[in-house]
Formats: C-alpha cells, structure tokens, sequence
DNA sequence: CGGTATCCTCATAGATACTG
DNA sequence: CAGTATCTATGAGGATACCG
C-alpha cells in the first residue's frame, strides 16, 4: 500500500481529503458518471438524477468545474442552453469511480450479508 | 462506462451510495489505508490518525466490521489488548482506496491550479 | 487500554420562492 | 431554461466525562 504510518497530518492526507471531498459527497460521483457518457444539458441532468435539488444541482456543478474536472458551455440562444461535460482530468476520475461502481457491484451482495450477520449478533447479545 | 441514464433511484446507485457512504466518510478510508499496512491495536490507530476523536475511531470500526471490510480480534489480558486488520474483501476495498489515493497525487497540482484560476476569475467578475 | 454515554455545534443539503 | 436567494432542519462529528 505504501501509506506512511502517520497521516491525517501531512500533505499526504490532505490530497486524499482533497479526493474524497470530492468523491465522498452526495452527488458528484453521480454527476460523472453520467458524463461520462458524454456531455449533458443541464436540465437533462436534473432529470437524470433523481432527487436532487436544483439548488444542489448547481452547487456540485461548480466546485466540479471549479476544481478542473467539468466543463461549462454556455450557448446564449433563446431559450438559454448549458453544456456540461468531463475535463480530460474528469475523465480520468471518472474512470477510477467506475472503478469503484464496479467494486460494489461485485461485493454488494457479500456487505448486505455481512450486515445482517452482525445485526443479528448483536441483537442476539442485546437480549440473551 | 456504461452507466444507466437514470440513476439515483434504481439498484445501480444504491449500490454506489452504499459504498461511497462507506468510502465517502470522514475517516473510513484513511483507516482501511494504515490497516492495508497490516494488523493494528487500536491505540496504534489513535496515535496514527491525527485529529479523530475516540468516539469516531470506534464508531468507523465498528462500521467497517460490520460491513465485513475489517474484522476484531479481543484478547482478553491485563490490560486488553484489540487489533484490528483487514478482511479479504476489505483488503481488495483497500487496493481501490489506494488507486485513488495514487489518483489524488498524480492530480493535486492540476486541481489546485485549476481553483486558483477559478477564484481569480470570480474575484476579476465581481469586481470589474 | 479500550471503550460508552451525553451533550452540543455547525456544515450540508432540502424546500421554496424569485429572476435574467 | 438555467439558474440565485433565503430559510430551515437533520445528522455527522467534536468535546468531555465516565466505566469495566
């Protein structure tokens, strides 16, 4: 693995911060994935994404592209028309979070059984 | 990447939020990075993991057990002695974990240019 | 040593309303 | 259509104290 012993400190720590900030919040993950089809409208992507508030919507949008990884295309037409699509650097992200799609599709049967084990046991103790 | 064009709702994405809950939080990842070294006690963890408190660190652990990424061993000395380590399907989280970590260093820079630009550009727009 | 229990705070995100 | 502004609330996480 090669992680030193100490983190949370150093420089190391805060670019994994930096990532799972990114990686860790509600919606981004969502929003590259489905860039990562190729680029979307706004609207398309409110619509794609279910439940998320408009509000939300934008926000992610803008530290995404903020950070470098999404690009905003404004066609100032009648009615007004926003592009948005993956960086080169968004994609290569985003193929590391379908990496990690992947990951949970292959072990989310294994999680769900693990939980429940461990919730029987516990209740198991709770009331003995 | 083929990834449904809705998401949010289906299986797909319970999928991945589950494992972007478990990755996304503030410290399972930097846990499952140190146990990726081997085999822990939990005062090592403590010591290792600057800035969590001790109500996190148990209640991180106590998650990832039960989801069956990292398994507790007791022994009950004086004064008790708990490791903690990876299980098999933790170790295979972890080895994605790390492919991040090593996507987060070979992009910091970029990503930190690219916000640099971007506030300045917002600054140069508020104030023009 | 390896935890619980309790209280508290402060970001994150939802709902709603309004606008160029 | 593609946002911004404002208000609110919920829950993750920190501080502190105590326990087997």
């Amino acid at each position: 693995m090669d992680v030193p012993d100490q983190v949370g400190a150093g420089a190391v720590t805060c670019q994994l911060r930096d990532v799972l900030d990114r990686v860790g919040d509600k919606w981004s993950v969502l929003i590259m994935a489905i860039l990562g089809g190729g680029s979307r409208r706004y609207s398309e992507l409110r619509r794609s994404i279910d439940g998320i508030s408009q509000r939300m919507l934008t926000l992610t949008l803008r530290s995404l592209e903020r950070d470098g990884l999404v690009i905003r295309t404004v066609t100032p037409s009648t009615p007004p028309r926003v592009d948005y699509a993956l960086t080169p650097v968004g994609q290569t992200l985003s193929a590391e979070v379908s990496s990690l799609i992947s990951w949970s599709e292959r072990h989310r049967e294994y999680i769900g059984r693990s939980r429940d084990r461990y919730d029987a046991e516990a209740e198991a103790e709770a009331r003995p």
